[in-house]
DNA sequence: TTCCTTGCAAAACTTTTGCATTAAA
DNA sequence: TTTAATGCAAAAGTTTTGCAAGGAA
């Protein structure tokens, strides 16, 4: 029930991931696995170096780059382009979509069956559909 | 018929909308609109500046960016984060969708009667949908 | 004249890369 | 020991900004 207990718990889940997907456990990685798998979220390179530098890690810019783009790269994140100023990461990895909350920036997770679609265009000759990104842009209430 | 009564024509059109939302429609914001709003594309800025020297244009690439802003800010023109390297500027105001292609990076327009959804999740408290940005990536089909 | 726009260069920001050092197997 | 990962700084790419010069009303 402690924390410690609880984080150990993440990090022993992280490192079974990363062994899974052939990728290396070392420190650092284990540290932004922790961070960012530890519950459904959307966070940025510069949160995430931020975050683990303000809990007193070792870590580089270069780093966190590095190993946003090899879990993005082995399925273990998903990277977003929502707004075109960053990348943002999303530790959820399956199939969902999301509102955009333009006033706050927030992003919040819708699952797959809050949508249906009854009807999709075919994908033209010699294409398939790779996947769908679907973000609803929220603005506040004016009523 | 000719390029020239066409271009004019454009440009003409270009100057009204221009007029319609209260932008001063000097020689380099009549320039970038011609080149965008004479069809539906999908074009960047840098895409855009080349455009305009190519044929012969004085702009600068602080101009392109501020014109393309003030474009979309007043509805002209519509901006897209779809990749996440840079910005896409839609000739296209009216509500549509994308497909993606990841192997040519191309954008494709989806009309609005081509997808239909027969659910959606409501928005959340104090909130209201502004729009829905839904992109279907494509890939090479494997078969 | 007065205000707005433009161009240029520099700055700001995010992300990538080269390379020497360090850590992991 | 051998290979791969890290840190730092610099570079690269996109977009913004400060400011002097130019243009429109």
């Amino acid at each position: 029930m402690s924390a410690s207990a609880s984080s150990e718990t993440v990090a022993a889940r992280c490192q079974q991931r990363m062994a899974d997907c052939g990728i290396r456990p070392t420190a650092q990685r284990v540290r932004i696995a922790s961070l960012l798998l530890s519950e459904p979220q959307h966070l940025s390179a510069e949160q995430i170096l931020a975050s683990l530098r303000a809990s007193g890690a070792r870590v580089s810019k270069a780093t966190v780059y590095n190993t946003l783009n090899l879990f993005a790269s082995h399925g273990l994140i998903r990277q977003l382009s929502v707004d075109g100023t960053r990348a943002w990461f999303d530790s959820n990895v399956d199939a969902h979509y999301h509102f955009h909350d333009l006033a706050s920036g927030a992003l919040i997770d819708v699952p797959v069956p809050d949508v249906e679609f009854s009807r999709l265009p075919p994908p033209p000759p010699g294409t398939e559909v790779d996947g769908i990104d679907l973000v609803i842009r929220l603005r506040k209430k004016a009523s």
